[in-house]
DNA sequence: CAATGTTTGGACTCATGCGTCCAGTTTTGA
DNA sequence: TCAAAACTGGACGCATGAGTCCAAACATTG
């Protein structure tokens, strides 16, 4: 299991990963490969062993973004009382999407987005779309139950997404503080599912 | 009132920020001067000499359109039928916020996030926080007049806006193609003021 | 220690783009 | 027609950063 003669270190790679990181996160898209080997504590030379360039870099990056962020994504669980399943995804939703390192990385694909339009693509599908889709799935599944009235679950799934993340996101982005805590993602999950209810329920 | 001799020429200060919003918002930040100038039809020179840098051409730009997104903000109109005015508002921030025009400048903001935050912050001000605080304010005059139950005005403003604008907005920023035509608008205003009205109707 | 392969760091080329400079030209009001 | 000012376009210096190259140092296992 130990790696051959004078073989590549596969930590190595997710030190430089963890590097690119962050130095993308602080300085945007425009960051050097030389400051991100310097916070690697690599040299130059390996980070173009390993990527072949810095786009083959940031593909990397996303790519294990991507796998980090599509992992958590439960579908809210059909078993429990509709509005507590609601408030449950929306904190996992805020937890995701709501945080500086999350924002971070937002602003990294709206960098791409015009000159590498694949990886901006890939994000939206993996993240915001199967949010999305999941939901809806769900939404659709408590109609048919009769717990909800849902005609148009895609609409929905839309809508409740919007009244959890809109407005953070955008701040976020912008790198506007919205000063949102743990108690403040406790008190917009509840009340986000408790108004969705209302405006869904049975 | 004619300008003085050989004096300065308002409208080709338009002319120039006019190209460098079109070049800014298709190659995004780095896109050059000289490509700026070019497409205004004007010498690199008269670039500097009307606004002092680059930063300063994207300072003015930026102010423009702050100028240009205020304008229209009008707060939804307490004489109407509460649902009336919510669906109106709707459909002004759809028609300010996700147009391709709208989301090239947000992805102008987000990258000048980084190194220049004030405009980023001049934005988020402008824009997103104006709307929703014209709207919080709408809802607590329905809350006083009895038509509407809002304990919580600025949370339910923010709800609103991220169900008219929320999925839209980052789809958008990532150069996704929402297709998100005239019919759609008004089939998410309608919507979304109607669903809201049963989560805040008296 | 030998063989294999990786890492290092520093030098190098090349391209791009900001911002400046300047001599000659155009515009405009008087 | 004249003078003041702005405009042009092209050259220039300077910095930054991508990506390559290489010889010397290092690690690993048989």
């Amino acid at each position: 299991m130990s790696r051959a003669v004078g073989q590549i270190d596969h930590a190595k790679s997710e030190a430089i990963l963890d590097a690119a990181m962050e130095i993308l996160a602080a300085r945007g898209l425009t960051a050097s490969i030389e400051e991100i080997a310097r916070q690697a504590r690599v040299s130059k030379q390996t980070v173009y062993n390993r990527f072949r360039s810095k786009a083959g870099l940031v593909e990397a990056l996303v790519e294990r973004r991507v796998a980090e962020i599509t992992a958590p994504l439960e579908a809210p669980r059909a078993a429990e009382h509709p509005e507590e399943a609601l408030a449950g995804f929306a904190r996992m939703m805020l937890d995701a999407a709501a945080t500086p390192r999350s924002a971070a990385f937002v602003r990294l694909y709206v960098q791409a987005a015009t000159d590498m339009p694949d990886l901006a693509r890939a994000y939206f599908e993996a993240g915001p779309r199967t949010s999305r889709r999941r939901l809806a799935q769900f939404l659709a599944e408590e109609h048919r139950a009769g717990r909800m009235v849902v005609e148009d679950p895609a609409m929905a799934a839309e809508f409740f997404a919007g009244m959890v993340i809109g407005s953070y996101q955008t701040g976020l982005m912008l790198g506007v503080d919205v000063g949102l805590d743990a108690a403040g993602v406790e008190r917009i999950s509840a009340e986000a599912a408790r108004r969705f209810m209302k405006a869904y329920g049975a």
